[in-house]
DNA sequence: GAACCTTGTCAGGCACCCTGACCAGGCGAC
DNA sequence: GTCGCCTGGTCAGGGTGCCTGACAAGGTTC
């Protein structure tokens, strides 16, 4: 059906389908936690959600995680404290830092959110066909832990799944 | 290896994924971008350079495909026009109308960023295989179709391709 | 204990995008 | 025609999210 005389061959760059595909998962994420309970939670606390784990995290490494400087991070944070989801301890191992930690609230949100994400995956696979999905997934896992390795920690350290 | 005991099974958000991969290839994009003679093209400005082709576009149409109000897409082709790579021309069709459209310069930084596109596109499959980026690419394409096919028009005009 | 590094905060600023109000031109009803 | 309404674009003002710079308090090294 191609005539020698068609463009030179721009296709749409990647980034551009990644960029469409992550605002829409996005979408429908955001679409489901408005409807929730955790109504107050915006985009920009995402980070805090994705890297704080039970033991809690002090606001310089968060800040390195999410590649953010630690003054915004510290914004965040005391945004979300503010609305009850974290809280600032103090770290025992070091009397200048401080901990900062989910409250119950804060932990709810958190597996709701990880819920809602799996939820949407779900209707993806649904959408999609369930092995091309899961191929995107595999790929993606591969190309983070190879981009942003400290990113994506849960794919380096495989034996926290287990004991 | 993993024992009944484990998490309830929290794998990294899909979106979490796209991210990543996003930005790393983003991050290579803008390195390079840096490197050549259109260093003063800002992140911003990629939904000009997305979108405007060398018919022209208004404003209003802009703002729709990239999803912003009329007015942000109105600064961003200010400046983009007081660097040199757009200029609004008269719409011969509607007098309230203008044209954006991109100059010499416009369409050479056009041209430079698709193919540097590519190039990072190649050299990902380099990296990670080349069935596997197609495979994504694939799939993306797919997905985009289906969750934002005004922000695709490539992939919903293909007869453009030919004649 | 002096010099230096690290943790976190305060102050100020900029990029980017928004809402609201508005004008000029097009368009249909009468 | 001209009245009312819609549309394309601009002006004014504001807010979020991020930044740089400066700094105090506590840890670390020698």
């Amino acid at each position: 059906m191609t005539k020698a005389s068609e463009k030179p061959a721009t296709r749409i760059p990647l980034s551009g389908l990644l960029d469409v595909a992550l605002e829409a998962m996005l979408g429908e994420f955001r679409t489901d936690l408005g409807d929730s309970a955790f109504q107050d939670i915006r985009p920009t606390h995402g980070c805090v959600f994705r890297f704080v784990r039970d033991d809690g995290m002090r606001l310089t490494k968060l800040a390195e995680l999410a590649h953010i400087t630690k003054q915004s991070a510290g914004e965040i944070v005391d945004d979300l404290a503010s609305r009850g989801y974290v809280e600032r301890v103090p770290d025992p191992a070091d009397r200048r830092a401080k901990l900062i930690c989910l409250t119950d609230r804060g932990r709810e949100a958190q597996t709701f959110g990880f819920t809602l994400f799996a939820e949407v995956e779900k209707r993806w696979m649904e959408r999609y066909g369930r092995e091309r999905v899961e191929a995107l997934r595999e790929t993606l896992e591969d190309i983070a832990s190879h981009e942003a390795p400290e990113a994506v920690p849960e794919l380096h350290r495989p034996e926290l799944a287990d004991v």
